[in-house]
DNA sequence: GCATCCTTTTAGGTTTGCCTAAATGATCGG
DNA sequence: CCGATCATTTAGGCAAACCTAAAAGGATGC
């Protein structure tokens, strides 16, 4: 599989910390398809980059700017994920989509697309926009 | 800067052949920010991936599934950007976020999304959705 | 308290994309 | 045709993220 990013690494901290109450190597390398060596040399990285705690033999825990971080990404990834459920694409495509995209959607763009999901959820039920898009798919199909 | 991937290089060879006539190792180390060593490595490495042709000291000529390639981003990058340009993001932050989402968008999500495109530009003016969305944003801004 | 077992870390290696410096190929004026 | 010049490639290294195998730490049962 492809290389992990730091913010892949910070999302799965994350994600352990509040599932598990923890977040240890192996659970890490298990999440994220890696051996246990290369997470504590991560490890190391992140705490470096003040986003982890880590002390040899006793798991990661967020830093305040680390958990800053996951916050931001589940956001983004939310924002992504449920925008392209209403246009239409199938669930499964939408999340792992949303995964990538997470990751490189600038907040302006996260922020601006937040309010039109928004808008989109508040327009009134059968005179909403994504109701006349559904109607204009299936009238293009013919 | 980050590492390029392939889709880069194929997407900048694609421009250098459509703009110079001709995508040369020099040109493409250039426009990549890189040394063109490392544009001669990844050219092998392009040719054996089935996406150029390439001989020494004569530069790259994309073969059909390598423009194949580069059309299928310029597709994905134009819709996402004139998307994220109709929901009002910044046209610079459009276009830089367009730059990175499509090397990760699915192709099923990219069609969903030019339909929808299609679909705003569509609309008759004053009533689209786009123009409801704007006020929505205006209102909430009280 | 110690032996055992499981987890984690250390040590050493691979791959990939990038680099610099040096060598080689191509092109062009004379 | 030959040499100068410029572009490209070769050679040799570096860094990052990964790996395997072996060593070390920590926890648990007796």
């Amino acid at each position: 599989m492809r290389k992990k990013t730091v913010e892949e690494y910070i999302e799965t901290i994350d994600a352990l910390e509040r599932r598990e109450g923890r977040a240890q190597t192996g659970m890490i390398a298990q999440e994220i398809a890696v051996r246990p060596p290369s997470v504590t040399e991560m490890l190391r990285k992140l705490e470096k980059g003040g986003l982890i705690e880590y002390k040899s033999y006793s798991g990661a825990i967020l830093t305040p700017t680390g958990r800053r971080m996951a916050c931001d990404l589940q956001k983004k990834h939310r924002i992504v994920a449920s925008f392209l459920e209403m246009l239409g694409v199938d669930h499964d495509i939408a999340e792992a989509d949303a995964c990538q995209i997470e990751h490189h959607v600038s907040s302006e763009t996260a922020e601006r697309l937040r309010l039109f999901v928004e808008y989109l959820r508040n327009s009134p039920p059968g005179r909403g926009c994504t109701e006349h898009f559904e109607r204009y798919c299936r009238e293009r199909e013919r």
